[in-house]
DNA sequence: GATTTAACGTACCGTCTGGTACGAATACTT
DNA sequence: AAGTATTCGTACCAGACGGTACGTTAAATC
């Protein structure tokens, strides 16, 4: 995975690759990815541009870097409540609070603000943010049909529906955050719309 | 309204207004309204960019001209629909065959286009867009209102949620036919989401 | 200490953006 | 015909963008 063979000769990196990570994940989180240049992250992270470019090859080498971070440090989070496989209308609250309440996603979600530009990423970018995308939409298809085989959910619909269903409804809701609108009015939104799944 | 008092000296103006506004709003109907530029309009209406400031004042002033000229042309289908005053499922119909279904549609709303990238509009496009976005839910609740009273509709949620929702649902299908997705799979989505709503 | 290797960062490149200065062109009024 | 009013569009502006050429610096090796 690692791609840094450590020359043995040369001069020294100083270049702090963990936090030039940590400042353009918070910036692409904080703002829109498209909204935020390379200059302004170099700024932010006092680092070169060249220095930035050797490393990750440009905007798109670091937004894929930085969208691959993201996916380990914070969606793992929804990957884990489905992984918990408890019943449904329990997993569902733990979604919909995860979407609405959750302080770290008050600015929304770094992959849903690509996914919604994706026309303006670069290659690597878009492919990582699509394969993100199905990854979701299979989690979410698996837990369904587990539950499924458990009785807990009795799928009217086809639970690959349903699941991509579920991926959007809280990307709207977490696209609603990023506006800024008001959490407990997206919580009630959400559930609103989870509520299609609930059990009768 | 019309503030062109049509000067009765000085060299006549041979700018189309109606043609030029076509031209925008198509260019912004058929891509994202904040990545076509000033000159991409000017060179597609064949109008230089002076001519285009003195009579739209800006990027920001032609925004609002061809948001307010959707509305007219486009948005009122959806404000037709509900004046129809039509029991609830018939109204849901309609408005998820207008929004999955409808041609002209294909690529998604200028108006939920530039909502979704309002903070780099222009501040007058901003308050149009703010404007039409709370129009568009009083409509949708007058109208909940109205069959409430006609006891089609057994309001369990207050109408203002319900029409809030009802906004974003129909926003979440537009956006995805402006990303190219499969019209049948964000009808039966959408249906879904609405599904909420029906009688029981 | 000389040489090699590699990262450093300043200062630049071309391109695009929204916006404008200004002289030429064209009408009506006198 | 002279003067005035208004629109015309070329050619420019400053600024931001992603990206890079290249001389400098700092380590390991000889």
């Amino acid at each position: 995975m690692s791609d840094a063979p450590k020359p043995k000769r040369g001069r020294p990196s100083t270049l702090d690759i963990d936090k030039t990570l940590d400042v353009a994940m918070g910036a692409y989180w904080q703002n829109d990815p498209v909204d935020v240049s390379l200059n302004a992250i170099c700024d932010l992270a006092s680092v070169s541009k060249p220095a930035l470019y050797r490393i990750f090859g440009g905007e798109d080498g670091l937004m894929r870097a930085v969208l691959d971070r993201y996916a380990e440090q914070v969606l793992s989070d929804i990957f884990k409540i489905l992984a918990r496989d408890a019943p449904v209308n329990e997993t569902l609250a733990a979604l919909i609070h995860f979407a609405s309440q959750e302080p770290k996603m008050a600015t929304g979600c770094v992959f849903y603000k690509m996914r919604a530009g994706k026309h303006r990423l670069g290659p690597k970018t878009r492919e990582r943010v699509a394969e993100i995308d199905t990854a979701a939409v299979q989690a979410f298809e698996a837990y369904l049909v587990a539950r499924s085989d458990d009785g807990d959910w009795d799928g009217d619909q086809s639970p690959a529906m349903v699941a991509r269903y579920l991926v959007e409804q809280i990307g709207l809701a977490l696209t609603q955050r990023a506006a800024g609108e008001d959490p407990a009015g997206i919580r009630d939104t959400l559930a609103l719309a989870l509520s299609v799944i609930q059990r009768p």
